[in-house]
DNA sequence: TTACGAGCTGGAGTGCACTCCAGCTCAAGC
DNA sequence: GCTTGAGCTGGAGTGCACTCCAGCTCGTAA
């Protein structure tokens, strides 16, 4: 794939692309005879999940780390695991978060409700 | 209370403080005599309320939109109901995104616990 | 064969949300 | 009465995560 069939299958812009690849995010993949990068299809996969815990809140530079641990090969397991594990706390606890907050929200739109309908009736 | 103390009860710096202010997230509280901030208890509760929009990803832009509606009073129940309302969906949609990625994390960790015991027995 | 568009590079620019700074005033404790 | 520290202002600086740009090279279609 060509990088502006891969920005369409994913939604990120040729330009991100790019800058992943710079930062390490992804791997630089080869160049075609003109220098072109030829992606393969297992970047799909890999751009959807980065994408995901970008999502859900996991800052760049630790992606960055989770990437290159990734890249350094079966030795970084444990570590990995570990960066998994610690997101999971974090994503539990914006979870805890989030649900408050809709309770609360769910409060104050009714009681917003409550006090048009008292509004109009004055 | 004071500055200081607002920035001690809420968690916020000094500056952030000031920095809500310019921006019209907190209005600009009374001075006294030399002409420092004073400000009424109320502001914790607001204070902790816009860090729990802004926790659950709500931009500044929209939660200085919210504080003016605030501030306007009445006439602005239903255009701050329906503030809420979106973002509430917005919520929700968090809520999902985050409950798959949990669900895949769980699956990446056993897969990498998987490995990590097989390579320890190779 | 020439025009066009996609892609390339290095580097500058952007928007957000703070954060820090210089240089000032003032109040209170020693 | 002098020092210390909290607070004040306007404005500059920071870090993150892109986003855009100039100026270039290629490959393909007309």
């Amino acid at each position: 794939m060509r990088i502006s069939e891969v920005a369409a299958a994913t939604g990120l812009s040729v330009d991100t692309l790019r800058f992943y690849e710079k930062i390490g995010l992804i791997d630089p993949p080869p160049r075609d005879g003109a220098g072109r990068r030829v992606y393969d299809d297992a970047v799909l996969a890999w751009i959807r999940f980065i994408g995901q815990l970008n999502a859900t809140g996991m800052k760049q530079a630790d992606r960055v780390q989770y990437a290159r641990l990734r890249a350094a090969g079966d030795s970084t397991l444990r570590a990995r695991r570990e960066m998994l594990e610690a997101h999971r706390e974090v994503m539990r606890a914006q979870m805890v978060t989030l649900q408050e907050t809709l309770l609360l929200l769910d409060q104050k739109v009714d009681f917003y409700r409550e006090l048009e309908g008292r509004t109009k009736n004055v």
